[in-house]
DNA sequence: TTGACATAGTTAGGAAGCTAACTATAATCA
DNA sequence: TGATTATAGTTAGCTTCCTAACTATGTCAA
């Protein structure tokens, strides 16, 4: 079927075929490893987001921007994760309408317990290319990431 | 964060972000231009891969293999695909547990129909590469997706 | 040849994302 | 100032994936 098609559009054919199958499969490595901490990739963005802040809080619409998910999907993770007692919602004094998402010392805890894990993870995934390799590859992926459509 | 690490993870972890970041980015834009059709890419890869076949049939059990999903969901795929008239089944003359799922013509007029509109979807995405990096990119992609762990 | 195991498909129920609609609060401007 | 509009968060309901358990059929060995 790719013979019906000019070179050109092949090559990104496959390309695009696989990127979308090693995304999933890093995607698939990632959860297992977050699995053992009882988190899933979505909850865990959100912890690595808060722990970025200086103050480690955060406003939902903010994480839910940061993160690229919906302010409803966002409402979900936060629930868990304070369900979890990572994270908890105060209310902001300011403005009525508005949380603030701390970040709690167990949740700090966890950051730090998980991250190497994913450290790890990453150096295994790519053990296969060179420094230089993986630095051309990066500056590859950025200038896809930047088109727009 | 990241200066917490050695070079080499740091550089490890931030092309894992950004792999993870596009395939998500590639996933959106393919379900974009299939939603035009009314598929999702879950029920668009099974199409694909009986217009694949000689006989465009398949057994589910194989097509969730190939597809690298559950038997489950591809029961879900091909009861959606059914209803759609995309795709019929038949039963197995020769073992009573199989059902063999056959490409309809308007299954197959639907892969004509959209399948243009992928390759020129893969064609945009990769529109910042020259020909030889897509080449290269494809190469170091094929390199990390062998790795097993 | 029949009892144990294996295989194909389905069903039931859960997780995590989405959109659309809703509530409560804040901001704007006539 | 009071009516409209905008914003933050939540809720409800849908989708698509998953695992685990189930049904029906086939296979094999005692």
């Amino acid at each position: 079927m790719l013979k019906d098609f000019p070179q050109l559009e092949a090559e990104s054919m496959m390309l695009c075929i696989r990127l979308l199958m090693l995304g999933s499969e890093l995607l698939v490595r990632l959860d297992k490893v977050l699995e053992q901490f009882d988190l899933g990739h979505g909850r865990w963005v959100v912890l690595m987001l808060l722990r970025r802040r200086r103050v480690w809080r955060a406003l939902p619409s903010e994480l839910a921007q940061e993160q690229g998910v919906t302010r409803a999907t966002m409402t979900g993770l936060i629930n868990k994760l304070e369900q979890q007692g990572l994270v908890r919602r105060l209310p902001d004094p300011e403005d009525g309408r508005r949380n603030v998402v701390e970040l709690t010392d167990a949740g700090a805890d966890l950051v730090a317990r998980a991250l190497p894990r994913c450290y790890a993870l990453a150096k295994r995934s790519m053990s296969r290319l060179e420094l230089e390799e993986k630095r051309m590859f990066l500056a590859m992926l950025e200038k896809i990431i930047l088109v727009d459509v």
